[in-house]
RNA sequence: GUGGGCGUAGCUCAGCUGGUAGAGCUCCGGAUUGUGAUUCCGGCGGUCGUGGGUUCGAGCCCCAUCGUCCACCCCA
């Protein structure tokens, strides 16, 4: 029978890994603690019109990417490749967004059908940040305080730059999507074929478009800074303002457009070179028309996500992570199986005496020598061992494993207690 | 969806112009019958990704297929 393994592109998070993302992961909620923003948390299955009409039917993402499928009912479903559709959602559906402003973030898996390649992944890890109610440019700066505080936070500032564009107000980028339009109507068969299939469905992202020759005819193109009316002018330069307020270095990027339908004014990129070509670790931008256009309100709206996966690469190519000293302060053993008993009793004690002591018995079998072995193995700094004349004595013997010679000594277990309180405090070592 | 690299022990990898599958690490046992990490000795462990083909003979050559990595596209 053939092997059954993982998914493709749904990787594994092996131990070791696992403890730098809860690193990572710390510190960013750390952070968001810090500014004061509320977790939420969304199912992982949408109605598949959600997407379709909240990221957009002429993007990548809902043309080709989605793992949707019918459930038993005959309904369209659809396992969420981004978060803040379902975020609307979730506050339109509760009432969140009624005369009220909203700070809030979520985190865990999206599902994207792509090929998988260097941080990316079908399966992957998003920790999102959306806010709502704030009309004006002060809390987009918060936002993007918010990832430099991030980054800082982890250690990786050094290797990330802010890219940003302004998209301008709905109003200003139908204008400037109808100029483009004409100007690239008649240039259409020099286009790149990705271009071409692209003119009528989602033309601002040719100006992505990485093909020399499409390239060559956007010289010439009208520029998107040329259809900005005052208002959105206005909103992108008090946000340069206030980022120097902050001293938030960033560069702007006209070619940032993003490949999500409902984007307006604001939008940016954190992105590194570190990571080969998948250089984006965070991106968002304002969405002022999202909430209407699924069905609520006129509600300003703006957030961005960060790819967990790309950030814990990133430390990790930093050499940033959690301090290695091991799992566990105490292992536990019986010499012989005959006081099995006694050391899993042993070992619960101390957890109770010794909340914050990290205590593992040994549930193996073998002889004293493999049990040694196993105790070192463990990483412990201490074996306590009970033997027959430990047993018979109510004594212990409490070995330092990391010591030169291994030094040890007998001793009651009330007064090692004792002593570890006083030499560590309640909480333990 | 497209292109390229790579699939040999749990892990990292050797394997010559085609001639009976190897090393290191890990693990287990012994030297040391209540003591680990060092040292020495021994041992377990493989359908060479899978299927077909060529050949007297295939880990090696050919075809297909799957997986994986990287890149394109796009995004986090």
């Amino acid at each position: 029978m053939a092997k059954i393994q993982s998914i493709r592109g749904m990787p594994d998070v092996l131990p070791e890994a696992s403890a730098l993302r809860l690193w990572v992961e710390d510190r960013l909620r750390g952070v968001l603690d810090r500014y004061g923003y509320q977790q939420v948390r969304m199912p992982l299955l949408e109605a598949t019109a959600l997407f379709a009409r909240g990221v957009g039917d002429g993007t990548d993402i809902v043309e080709k990417e989605m793992y949707s499928f019918d459930d038993r009912s005959g309904e369209s479903l659809t396992l969420r490749p981004e978060g803040t559709a379902g975020c609307v959602r979730l506050c339109e559906e509760h009432g969140l967004l009624y005369n009220q402003t909203q700070r809030l973030w979520y985190q865990g898996p999206m599902f994207r059908y792509e090929r998988p390649q260097k941080g990316r992944y079908r399966q992957f890890e998003q920790l999102g940040v959306e806010c709502f109610g704030f009309p004006g440019p002060a809390i987009d700066a918060e936002l993007l305080g918010l990832c430099s505080d991030f980054w800082a936070a982890l250690g990786v500032s050094d290797a990330l730059t802010l890219e940003l564009n302004t998209l301008g107000s709905p109003e200003a980028r139908a204008h400037y999507r109808d100029a483009l339009l004409a100007y690239l109507r008649p240039l259409a068969s020099q286009l790149d074929e990705d271009s071409q299939r692209r003119l009528e469905r989602n033309p601002l992202r040719i100006l992505d478009s990485k093909a020399p020759e499409t390239q060559a005819l956007l010289e010439d193109a009208p520029t998107l800074e040329g259809s900005l009316d005052a208002v959105s002018r206005e909103h992108f330069d008090a946000l340069r303002r206030y980022l120097d307020a902050l001293a938030i270095p960033y560069v702007v990027n006209p070619r940032i457009v993003r490949g999500l339908d409902y984007y307006t004014h604001t939008v940016f990129e954190w992105t590194t070179t570190a990571l080969g070509a998948q250089g984006t670790v965070c991106g968002g931008g304002r969405y002022d028309g999202l909430v209407e256009r699924l069905g609520g309100r006129p509600t300003p709206g703006i957030g961005f996500a960060m790819g967990l996966e790309r950030l814990t690469l990133l430390a990790e190519a930093q050499g940033l992570g959690p301090v290695l000293d091991g799992n566990l302060d105490v292992y536990v053993l019986a010499l012989d199986e005959a006081h099995t008993a006694q050391a899993l009793a042993l070992g619960h004690q101390l957890r109770q005496a010794l909340p914050r002591l990290r205590v593992q018995v040994h549930c193996s079998e073998g002889k004293a020598k493999a049990r040694f072995k196993k105790a070192d193995a463990s990483g412990a700094r201490y074996a306590l061992i009970l033997g027959d004349a430990e047993v018979s004595q109510g004594t212990v013997a409490m070995k330092d494993l990391r010591a030169r010679e291994g030094e040890q000594r007998t001793v009651a277990l009330a007064t090692l207690i004792d002593q570890w309180r006083a030499d560590y405090g309640a909480e333990g070592p």
